[in-house]
DNA sequence: TCCTGGCACTCTCATTGGTAGAGTGCCAGT
DNA sequence: ACTGGCACTCTACCAATGAGAGTGCCAGGA
């Protein structure tokens, strides 16, 4: 189906549009890139590339530009992941060199990784001791008022009051129950991830109550350090201002989502290596036109937290994975020394 | 020179202009406010007011707009505050309600101005004891490196190892004492804000030199609380999409700029008042197209830090500045209390 | 069978010219 | 001191135009 020449031409095609951010010819391919075949030629696989749906013209006599599948085939089959330069090895060892806690460490990460990167780093902090959900309740005190109630798996416990005018004690009842079924067992990540979709299983009777009892519940899962991120670099979406509404603004809006940050991190991690989450992939709305470059980190026995890079679907797949990557474990190192 | 009625055809400019955004003309103004005048005598008026610089047209056949100076006129002499309605002081309890510790305090108080002001809220952490730096060292281990040394007035010392390769002792000598000059007898806060601006008072062959040791006592300095800065309501920046280059991206920038921004707020407060810093009036070059509202906060007795709101020039200074102060004062009682 | 040169075609982008509308400044009259 | 009227200026919008980029397709050649 795809010969060799066709991927090469694939290849260059986003190699050509990731640094000149511009549709690309076939003039232009055979120019710059050594595919030894005129411009007809090249044509002719193009069309048969956006047939597959590789490529795509934004309009009729543009370049072409590479499609979600096109840049998803390039990092699975192309983009070999380049080795890090020493000197950017020794930019990363320099900049954390001197950290002195957890905060530090994490406030050094989100730092080098949105430098290096130049874009939207985002770091999760890491899990120290992992707790479960062990239970969950909501206990009327009178008509008015009720109190949310979380035990964790080492016998910690907290609790909000909330305001229940106006609800019956079978609702309370029935969300109490709906309550366990969604979070005991869970990691407070996990927990808050699984709140982030609850409100929507209600039926609309008892979203009220829902609402008021989530947000109790996040308060105190907030508690928890593995649900805090940390978020830097965003003046780099500033290279960007031609696409403001695509994707500028909703990447701000998202940026100060916790728990959607919190999922889209755990979504795009598994375990060791750096995954990526191109466009449509996402599976937050918001940002279908960005790509999440991710990785787990975390001494070698007990990893893990997250941490990646936002940025344009058009970015440079192999630097900004070769960087998430070398970072990850750099800094999975790191916290397991010191 | 400037009567009543100039006042009010001013005061009505901004009005309109804040709320629509859009140049107004003469025809608007009478339709709108109730001047009494016919569009001529209005025309006549505002163009006096455009030779006293209080607005100005952006093309020949526009209206006008407020200038820096017409919305300081109006804030200082205009715009009296308004009281916050009951539903928004009700808002500020219940979402302060049940904050724990500092901590979360300070994270509901930027979500809290944010969300109220729809726009982006900065809050400097409470300085809790208020230490000076009392001494600071530069000492040579060998040629290659040094220790530069912290010391405050609790007696605490923090230090950090420097690259001083290719630097003359003398040199060393001589930075010790424009540090020590600098820097001895402030907090830690006016100690960072001296720092910024200590690299361009060096001589340019110190400059090397002058780099690494002043981010190594920025490190350091960093450690105390009151040096922190929390941001949040960046999303609100994208209602401005149309003036991108001019007011979103500076801002983004700085707002990662701690020093920056802890400099920003101290200049802007002064004690118990909301203080208002317009286009121009901001010392900080990037940020003179947009306006700061600040205000300090605390306990009635040892008050100190401070926070406020970054937005436009154009925005509705009255509520803004309500917004702020009742979030300070609110706060100010609920750490007192607390 | 695969590649190539040639050619007609399509679409964008920038330019031009022309018009409607908003708003102004000024002046003479009340 | 205010007002109505009027000539003027400038922008925003539209349509028409032409250049340029890039394509798809076809017939011919290796």
């Amino acid at each position: 189906m795809l010969d060799d020449r066709k991927l090469a031409i694939l290849r260059a095609i986003i190699t050509e549009y990731v640094s000149m951010r511009e549709p690309v010819g076939s003039k232009t391919l055979v120019e710059r890139y050594k595919l030894n075949v005129s411009p007809a030629t090249v044509r002719n696989d193009m069309a048969v590339l956006e047939e597959e749906g590789y490529i795509t013209q934004p309009h009729t006599s543009a370049g072409r530009i590479p499609t979600d599948k096109g840049y998803r085939l390039f990092v699975d089959r192309l983009g070999a992941i380049k080795p890090l330069s020493a000197v950017e090895r020794r930019a990363i060892e320099t900049f954390m060199a001197g950290a002195l806690d957890v905060d530090d460490i994490i406030k050094r990460t989100v730092r080098l990784l949105a430098q290096i990167t130049r874009q939207v780093a985002i770091v999760q902090y890491p899990v120290i001791a992992t707790t479960k959900v062990r239970g969950v309740e909501v206990i009327s005190l009178n008509p008015e008022r009720a109190l949310v109630i979380l035990i964790d798996s080492s016998g910690h416990v907290e609790q909000r009051p909330v305001d229940v005018s106006g609800i019956s004690e079978s609702d309370i009842a029935d969300m109490r129950g709906r309550l366990s079924a969604a979070l005991i067992g869970l990691d407070p990540v996990k927990a808050m991830e699984s709140l982030s979709i609850f409100l929507e299983s209600l039926p609309p009777e008892t979203r009220i109550l829902g609402t008021v009892v989530v947000s109790a519940l996040l308060e105190m899962l907030n508690l928890d350090p593995s649900t805090r991120i940390v978020v830097g670099g965003v003046q780099n979406l500033t290279r960007f201002s031609d696409q403001f509404e695509t994707t500028v603004k909703p990447v701000l809006e998202a940026l100060e989502e916790q728990v959607v940050l919190l999922r889209l991190l755990g979504e795009a991690s598994t375990a060791g290596n750096v995954t990526v989450r191109i466009g449509q992939e996402n599976s937050y709305e918001p940002l279908r036109s960005t790509s999440l470059v991710a990785s787990t980190y975390g001494s070698d026995t007990d990893s893990l937290a997250n941490l990646g890079v936002v940025g344009p679907t058009r970015m440079d797949y192999p630097a900004t994975m070769a960087t998430v990557r070398a970072v990850a474990r750099y800094v999975g190192r790191f916290l397991s020394e010191g």
